[in-house]
DNA sequence: ACTAGTATTCAACGATCGTTGAATATGTGC
DNA sequence: GCACATATTCAACGATCGTTGAATACTAGT
């Protein structure tokens, strides 16, 4: 086998099982010998590869960032070629976000998961996520506001981010897929149905953006 | 002074540091050392207090959990004794769900936030968020979503539990303050401005209620 | 086949972790 | 004021933490 092809599928393996145990421990609770020993590899291989602890994590979070990113700006941009002069709808616009989420799980359900899992425990953490999530999402974002302020043009700047807000809040929570709503509803809906997402959540949102839109304030 | 007054006032001291350091950096990021030391008092002096690290964790989640179950609770009892016949409004019910929050978010901010935070980490969690919701925080939900129900009677068990999982995502990122939407909007939006929270949040979530309700699936 | 460089393992460092048992100080009830 | 119970401190346990330097196995180029 090549060698540098070798150096990949290891630094992969890593990368793999830290994903996997920072999803579901966190950062702070999992070690850098357990990540190793899921990987089947030494720990010190695990310093010949990357920096440090936090260095892996990062690296973590990069990976599927740019897959992610470039998948959502595809969609966004294939949307506004379909829309040259009018403005696409809300439910669009939100469908050009949330899609690629779903195609990626319907993909690769376990690891995509486990990526998002990952990104709910960064976003509600008031800790790291500022800087993370501006460094890996933000510009991206402001992209897709941007969509949303063209096709909500008499939406306030302010009503317009605060609505984003809350999109956010729903759309991480749903994708982490923690299981919460499979308990609360004793089995009437499930985390992983994405069939269900898919059906309610840009309608629920687009509602939304609509209401704030439409009702300015003093 | 006496000594069950002291005791008291020491195990406060500890479980509003640990609450406060808990919230900051994960239940995992905080060694019982640096709790105790913020509590300004000595390590084992929490294994006097409490049964384990936790054990205090649990205690840190139960204390707060009881007085804001208890105003919520109020606050939607309020609510439906001013409509016995009628149901209230999808708004009126969501903000007895959330005026409770901004209320005591206004008495004392500091202390509220750190516990939202907390709260916040451990929805968006996996690992503990299942147990740990489902034990202090369900039944009351369940509570709320049956009034929910009488104001949609025509909205499926489905739609209504997705809609709420919308809302608690974007209820407990919101509440968090993460300071997210501030760096986001270039200082537009401050996660701090309750008003601001207050004035559009229910608004937002109720017409996602109604778009899925009015929206009935094959 | 030999060499140079790259990938992986071995062994260990000091620091810190959660937790505990015994010693000490402090206030309470008689 | 004395005896008792409770509250707090002291010192330490073994385990595990992130990280490192040196030794070894392997592969690629010649």
């Amino acid at each position: 086998m090549q060698k540098a092809v070798q150096r990949q599928q290891t630094r992969d393996r890593i990368l793999d099982a830290a994903e996997e145990l920072f999803a579901h421990r966190g950062y702070e609770g999992v070690s850098v010998r357990q990540i190793m020993s899921q990987a089947g590899a030494d720990v010190s291989l695990a310093y010949y590869h990357f920096k440090s602890k936090r260095d892996l994590f990062d690296q973590v979070m990069l990976r599927k960032a740019e897959t992610l990113n470039a998948l959502r700006l595809k969609a966004l941009e294939a949307l506004e070629r379909r829309h040259p002069d009018d403005a696409p709808t809300i439910e669009e616009i939100i469908g050009a976000f949330t899609k690629p989420l779903l195609e990626l799980l319907a993909d690769n359900h376990e690891e995509w998961q486990h990526y998002f899992q990952l990104i709910a425990q960064i976003n509600s953490s008031s800790e790291w996520g500022g800087e993370l999530m501006t460094r890996y999402f933000d510009p991206l974002v402001s992209r897709f506001i941007e969509a949303l302020r063209k096709a909500l043009p008499e939406c306030s700047n302010e009503d317009l981010y605060w609505s984003y807000h809350f999109l956010s809040g729903a759309l991480t929570l749903t994708f982490a897929e923690t299981g919460r709503i499979d308990n609360l509803s004793g089995g009437v809906c499930r985390s992983s149905d994405m069939r269900a997402i898919n059906d309610r959540m840009p309608a629920f949102l687009a509602a939304g953006f609509r209401a704030l839109a439409d009702k300015p304030r003093d």
